[in-house]
Order: C-alpha cells, then structure tokens, then sequence
DNA sequence: TCTTCTCACACCTTTGAAGTGG
DNA sequence: ACCACTTCAAAGGTGTGAGAAG
C-alpha cells in the first residue's frame, strides 16, 4: 500500500549512503518549496522525469483551509455523511495516453484518540485499533490522462460512517473522536477495467494534503466548525442567522392547524453542473481487491507534522539542479467548479497558511485485502 | 456526573417527471 | 410530434437537541 512517505532505498555501500543523502537533500528541497495553492508530486523513473501535479479545487481548497484553521470536524454516522467540504482535485502532468485509476483512502493521523475541552482539541489517550484504510475507487474506473486531466476528480459519493462493519463500498468507517487525512492515490493502469492493482499497475503519486486533515465526530463540537458549516454548505441553510428564528418542537406543540409557514418555499430550478469526473457518475464498477504487493517500501518517514518545524524561508540548496517551482499559487484552473452566486465570501485567517506535504511514491504495496464489494 | 452516540425533526437543495406553450 | 421551459413532489442532505448508553 502506498502508505505515507516512501523512498525506494537499500543502504548496503557507501555510494548507497551518499545516493541516500542526495535523496535526502531532494525531498527536503521539494517538501519546502510547494505552492501555497498546489501540492506537486515529483515522481522519477530510471530514464524519464514526470511531473504530476494535484490540488484542490481552488473554491474548495479555500474551504478547506478555513475549517483547518479551527480543526476540521467532519460528523460520521451510522447511514454515512458527505465530506463537506468536497474532495475534488485537479490532476495534471499525467500522460495523456496512458491509462490511470484513481482511488482514495482515509487514513489515520497518529494513534491518539481526542477529546474537545475548554474549546480546544486535546490527545485523550490512545487511539482505537485502526484497521487498514479503506480503498475506494473512483467510479470512473480507468481512464486516459487526458481525460482525468480535462475534468476535475471530485469523490461525491464517498461517504464516512461511524459502522464499522459496513460493506458498502462508498462508505468509508471511521473512528469517532480520531484524526484522518484523505490520500489520494493515481495508479497507472495497463488497459481497460476491470482495474486490478497488481505487479503491470504502478503507483504514479499519493497526495495527502495536510489541511484536508479532520477530526471524526458524532456530533460537532466546536461551535466555530459549526458555524462555518452553517454558513458554506446550502444544505444547512435553514440554520443561517437570518433564519435562526426556527425552534425544535415538541410534539406537544406542534399546531397542526396552523403550521403553514414558508415551507411552501420551493427552490429555484436546479443549478447546471460543470463537467467533471464525478464519483457519482454510472455505471458503477465493480473492482477486484490489489491481489500483489508491488514492491515493498525499504524506508517511510514520519509524519508531515513531525517533519515540517515551520520556517519554509530557510530553503537548502539542492545540489542536483532540480528545476525550480513556482512557488506563487496556481492560477485558477478553469475547469475548476464556478462559485454559487450566493455563496458566502470566505476570509482565511492569516495565520491559517499551510505548509503543504509532497509526497513522494515509488513503488507501493499493495494488500491482499481490501475494497469491499460494490452495491 | 460526564462524555459520546442515536434518532426524529425542521428546513433546505437537488432531481426528475409531468405539465404547458410555441 | 418535437422542443424548451416551468412547476411540483419526492428524495436526500444539513445541523439540532433531547434522551439513551456507557
């Protein structure tokens, strides 16, 4: 599974040692020197450079960034909840005639349960027992680069759910009150579906985006993450301010003569989407589990958190002449989902910038396991 | 007593079928 | 008959808050 930070590395001679030190000197170059805007993966083969690169949704991206700055709660239950907000990508840098499959996994940040008290998240202790993450793939199943490239890659059917038993596919069991972090993983694929991760599929590149990270809760406990809910998702528009007029009843005081209200207020016609490689586009596919380990990670690092102390200013000078990255945010991609005329300004706190973690993937491992059935 | 979870609820958007008019 | 547009109802998503469970 490609699971984390990975460098394909043996250490049994010294240019081993100085091979390893110039990888070193790499990763710590291109973990430093991501876009504000862009998480980009450097991926090297023997013989060829590819650059593939992965953010967000710019008007996403912005949401996400808001709620990290209060840490991100994202309510599970037993029937599933949409992420909000949305896991959509952008994926460049792909080969356009080859063929990819994309697949995400929510993984477990550190083992620690948590508990929210005197309005901040703190470590309560360990963690439950995590089972593996589990793999959901994208419906669309393989496709050309040039097709993932010309929409955006948006997971709307995920669901997170506090059953852990589920078998649903797009249901995504989660532990309450523990922190996660989607990844999202490109395998290049060597024909058409049925997709099968094997031995012929390499890993191109698993992005974890740090500011995507959350807490799974059955019920939100910081009133700020609530109000930002409250305030970007349309769903909740009946709890916006304006409208906060509205009282849970009882069932003694429902009034059943005169309960008339506004809730003859329909919606206007539905909005049109833009085009983009949505989750929930049909036909559903149905994919065999990984059946081999492709290759084995030789060394993983820790964690982002652990890794990155803060001064980004402090570049090392990588000796290898690594081509320069722009360090200035992506331009909006126009692809990317155009903002509802309705939808509130968002303001990100200064102090909310996110160093953004590149992950590097060579070859991954890949379970025996996994990916439930599909419904 | 405290924390966490569950469930029914009101309120909202989205979706697609049915209706209407040119 | 066809097409474009509007209307309507059902489905589904949201946070809330009371009560249950541990």
């Amino acid at each position: 599974m490609c699971n984390g930070f990975a460098l394909f590395f043996t250490c049994s001679s010294r240019d081993d040692i100085i091979r390893f030190s110039q990888s070193f000197f790499f990763l710590t170059f291109f973990i430093l020197s991501i876009s504000s805007n862009t998480l980009r993966i450097i991926h090297f083969r023997s013989k060829m450079f590819n650059q593939v690169t992965v953010s967000l949704v710019p008007s996403h991206d912005e949401k996400w960034m808001l709620f990290h700055s209060e840490v991100n709660e994202m309510i599970v239950t037993k029937t599933g909840r949409n992420f909000f907000p949305k896991l959509e990508y952008i994926v460049e840098g792909l080969d356009p005639s080859k063929l990819y499959a994309m697949m995400i996994q929510i993984e477990p940040v550190g083992d620690s349960r948590y508990k929210f008290s005197n309005g901040k998240w703190a470590v309560s202790g360990k963690g439950d027992v995590h089972a593996e993450a589990k793999k959901a793939w994208h419906a669309d199943g393989v496709r050309s680069g040039k097709e993932w490239m010309e929409t955006t890659v948006a997971f709307d059917r995920l669901k997170i759910s506090n059953d852990l038993q589920t078998r649903n596919a797009w249901m995504i069991p989660l532990h309450s009150m523990h922190k996660y972090v989607p990844v999202l993983t490109i395998y290049e694929a060597p024909s058409e579906s049925p997709f099968v991760a094997n031995s012929s599929n390499q890993c191109v590149a698993s992005v974890r985006i740090p500011h995507t990270e959350f807490i799974a809760v059955t019920a939100y406990q910081n009133q700020k993450v609530t109000e930002l809910k409250i305030k970007f998702n349309d769903y909740a528009k009946g709890f916006r301010k304006e409208k906060q007029n509205r009282k849970r009843r009882s069932p003694s005081d429902f009034d059943y003569s005169t309960d008339s209200t506004e809730s003859t207020s329909k919606s206007s016609s539905p909005q049109p989407k833009y085009s983009r490689a949505s989750s929930s586009s049909p036909p559903e596919f149905d994919l065999p589990s990984p059946s081999q380990p492709i290759n084995p990670f030789i060394f993983s690092l820790p964690p982002f958190s652990q890794m990155v102390s803060g001064n980004m200013s402090s570049l090392p000078f990588f000796p290898f002449g690594m081509p320069p990255f722009s360090t200035t945010p992506t331009p909006s991609s126009p692809k990317s989902s155009p903002r509802s005329s309705s939808s509130p300004e968002i303001s990100i706190p200064s102090d909310s910038s996110e160093k953004k973690l590149t992950v590097i993937k060579e070859e991954p491992e890949e379970s025996e396991e996994d990916i439930d059935v599909l419904n």
